[in-house]
DNA sequence: GGAAATCCGATTAAAAAAGTCGGGATTCCG
DNA sequence: CGGAATCCCGACTTTTTTAATCGGATTTCC
């Protein structure tokens, strides 16, 4: 059970453009460091635009930035916009993958533990993260 | 972010046992059932067995038993014997695998959800599964 | 001894994730 | 205006992981 790098990579991001609000855009150059391939990240930042989660700004001198608060934004809010909602497994989700849905004790344990988990994603915010104790700046 | 399908499997194996204790030895072909394939079914019950949570019988008449109480068997025991561990990313589980471990607020945010997540699957018992409703027998 | 089973390492096949490419569009600045 | 900076985006390739299969060895019952 792994979360994709994805993720990883999303929240990265998040807490870089959080931690250097309001400073103008910030470009990929700026966001990406060393092992987040530059161009992959662009593909992530596309995924938190149209999820409303960033803002761009085009041309020359343009970059990302943060366009909600840190304060309401959820983890899950991140992990959905970049990895899609968590499914645990077929049967959990899409009604009609399997003939016993509805009576299956594996279904509705697989629910069970979706919903805790993203109970739990949604109780840490971005602002959290900020709070953190953090070396220094370069540990973006 | 998806349990595979040998979690599900693993489950069901489990809940079948579980099911049918007290019966004798079931064989691989009385626990697989539609779409779950038998061979593949093998190496779980094989990892199953290995977490000490099934015993086998060899030979002609042998077969799969539970091996642990339902009671006291947990989501976290089956998950963790057929998939391994859960691991976010590595970032989260293996202290060397990047240069910011320790101050990073990505790691620290991973290692809460992670820690969550197992908490969940440990309060959730195979008897749980057990007592839940289920239309009939076929719905192993 | 033969049939019914589990056991197990190796291999293959399929699917998903990670990363790359190339060009297009937009905007700033001189 | 023209060039440089920068985001945008679909398509592609590579790598990794998961799922499934195979073939034979071993054990045990009858």
């Amino acid at each position: 059970m792994k979360l994709s790098t994805r993720g990883k990579y999303g929240l990265y991001a998040m807490y870089y453009l959080a931690a250097h609000a309001g400073e103008g855009p910030q470009t990929l150059q700026n966001i990406s460091t060393v092992g987040v391939p530059k161009q992959y990240l662009e593909q992530i930042l596309g995924n938190l635009r149209r999820a409303g989660l960033v803002s761009t700004v085009r041309g020359a001198q343009g970059g990302y930035q943060i366009a909600t608060d840190p304060q309401e934004t959820s983890l899950r809010d991140i992990i959905d916009a970049v990895e899609g909602p968590i499914e645990l497994s077929e049967c959990a989700s899409s009604e009609h993958s399997c003939q016993r849905s509805g009576t299956c004790p594996v279904r509705w344990v697989w629910q069970r533990v979706t919903d805790s988990i993203n109970q739990e994603l949604e109780k840490i915010k971005l602002v959290d993260m900020l709070n953190q104790p953090c070396e220094s700046e370069e540990n973006l």
